[in-house]
DNA sequence: GCTTGACCCTGACGCTGCGTCATCCCCGAT
DNA sequence: ATCGGGGATGACGCAGCGTCAGGGTCAAGC
C-alpha cells in the first residue's frame, strides 16, 4: 500500500495528476484512510501502468478508461483511428515547416539586400509585408504555384519533386535513428531515390555525388534542413551513404542513369 | 468599414474569432459605433491577414501580438523556435506510430493466437519482465523485429515451431542426463538444430549465437525451461555447446545462414 | 508533550482558443 | 407594428493537469 507521493515519484508523474485520475474515476485508490489519505496497492498500480501507456500513445483519458474497463471495446480499430490521426499532424506539420522556411528564407534575402539594396525606393520590410500578405490573403499555396510558375515548371510536377524530395529525408532520419548502416540494402535503396531526385536537375557522376554529400555536410543551410536539428550527425550519415553509393553504382562507368 | 459578419466570412473565420481577437486585444475595430458595434477597415483587414498567417504557423497569438506590434522583435529566432518545435513533435508522433505498430501487431497475434499463444500459461507480468531482460540484451530494435517477423506465422507454423523447441529441448537434456560433452557431434547436431530454430525469428551471428547461451544460463526464466529443477548444470552445458558451434560453425564467415 | 517539517486533503482558478448557448438590443423591410 | 437577420455581452465548456490557498496528519526529535 502506496501512498500518493510514492506512486507518482515511482510512475514519473505528479500527484496532482493521481488526484486527477481519481476525480474522473480512471483510477481510484485500493483504500482511502480513515483521515482521508489515498492508498495504492499492486492492482493499481498495474492499472496505472496502462493507463500511462495508452496516454503516451496520445489517446484521450476517457477513451483510456472505456479501453480498461470494458473488455469488448474495439482497441484496435480506436490504435488504428489514432495511428491515421498522428499521420495527418505530421503531414500538416510539415507543411508547416515548409511555409516557415519559405518566410525564414525570404526574411533573410530581405537582410542580406538592407545594406546594398538592389530594389532601391522600397523598403525591404515592404516588400516583406507584401509578400506575407499575398500569402495570407490568396494562400501560401497559390504564391508558391506562382512562383514556380516563373520557372517554368508546372504545379504538378513541382509538387511531386518536393514530396519526392521529402520522403527521402524522412526515409534517411529513420534510418538513421533506427542505426541503420550507410552501406546497408535499405539505406542505399533511399540513396537511389536521392540521385534519381537529384538528377531532375542535374546529372552528377560519382565524384560529384560523393561531393554533394560532403557540401551537405559543410553548408549549415543543407544541414539545417537535414539535420532536423535533433539528429547531429545525421548528414554526415547520408553523405557516407551517398559517398558508398557513387562508389558502387555510378563508379567504373555502371551507371543505372545511363538510361533513366 | 465592414461588420464582423462580413469581415469573418470574408476571412474564413468565425464571428467569435472576431469577439476573442477583440477581447484579447490582440485585433481591435477601427471604430465602434454608438451602438457598440464593431466596424473594421482596411488597416484592421491586413493586420487579420498577418495574424491568420501566423496563426495558421501554429504560433501562440499572444506571441503574434508581439510579433505585430513590436518591430523589434526577433521574428527569425521566433519562426526558427517554432520551427524546432514542431519538428521535435514530429519525431514524438512518430515514435507514438511505432508504439502503435507495435501493440497492433501483438493484439494481432493474441487474436490468431486465442487458444495456444506464444507465451501459453505465462503471467503477463513475466511476459513483460523476459521483454524487457531481452531489450536489454539484445536492444530494443532487434527484440522489436524478432516480433515483426513473428507476427507474420500462421497457427500452424507456429505450432510447428514449439514442437520444434521441445524436441530439441528433449534431445539436449537427454545427451546431457548422457554425459555427453558439449563438442561432440551428437550436441553440435542438436545445436545446429537449435540455431535454425532460432533464426526462424532471428539472424544471429557468432556472437550473438554465443551470447544467447549466457543469456539461457544468466536468466532463471530459462533456467526453469531448460533446467526441469532436475538437472542442474544443464543450462551451462548447453550454453556451452552453443558457444562451441558459434565458433566453429558461424565464425569465421562460414555462415551457414548466408543461404537459408 | 510539543514543535517541526514533510505529506496529505479539498477546493478553486488558470491556461489555449475559441464553440456554443442564453439573453437581449438594433436595423431595415414590409 | 412587426419580423427576420444581425449584433453585443456574458458565461460555461473542453483536456489535462499546474499551481496556489488554507487547513489536517504523521513521524520524529527535543
Amino acid at each position: 500500500m502506496r501512498t500518493v507521493k510514492q506512486v507518482a515519484t515511482a510512475a514519473g508523474i505528479s500527484v496532482r495528476t493521481l488526484h486527477h485520475y481519481d476525480a474522473v474515476g480512471l483510477l481510484r485508490p485500493g483504500h482511502v484512510g480513515a483521515n482521508g489519505y489515498r492508498y495504492y496497492g499492486k492492482e493499481e498500480l498495474l492499472r496505472l501502468q496502462q493507463i500511462l501507456f495508452y496516454r503516451e500513445l496520445g489517446m484521450p483519458l476517457a477513451e483510456i478508461g472505456a479501453v480498461l474497463d470494458d473488455p469488448a471495446f474495439d482497441l484496435l480499430t480506436a490504435l488504428r483511428g489514432h495511428r491515421a490521426a498522428l499521420q495527418r499532424r505530421i503531414a500538416q506539420y510539415r507543411d508547416l515547416i515548409q511555409t516557415i522556411d519559405r518566410t525564414i528564407a525570404s526574411l533573410e534575402r530581405n537582410e542580406m539586400m538592407e545594406d546594398n539594396d538592389y530594389y532601391a525606393g522600397i523598403a525591404p520590410e515592404t516588400r516583406d509585408r507584401w509578400e506575407r500578405e499575398a500569402e495570407a490573403f490568396w494562400g501560401k499555396e497559390a504564391v508558391a504555384a506562382a512562383h514556380e510558375k516563373a520557372r517554368a515548371l508546372t504545379k504538378e510536377q513541382v509538387d511531386h519533386i518536393r514530396r519526392e524530395m521529402a520522403d527521402i529525408r524522412d526515409d534517411f532520419t529513420q534510418l538513421f535513428r533506427g542505426g541503420a548502416a550507410p552501406g546497408s540494402d535499405a539505406v542505399q535503396a533511399v540513396t537511389d531515390r536521392h540521385c534519381r531526385w537529384v538528377s531532375h536537375s542535374w546529372t552528377p557522376d560519382a565524384a560529384a555525388f560523393a561531393g554533394l554529400g560532403r557540401f551537405y555536410v559543410e553548408n549549415p543551410e543543407f544541414r539545417a534542413t537535414y539535420d532536423d536539428g535533433t539528429l547531429p550527425g545525421c548528414p554526415e550519415f547520408i553523405a557516407e551513404a551517398m559517398a558508398i553509393y557513387a562508389e558502387r553504382s555510378l563508379g567504373r562507368g555502371n551507371s543505372r542513369l545511363a538510361s533513366p
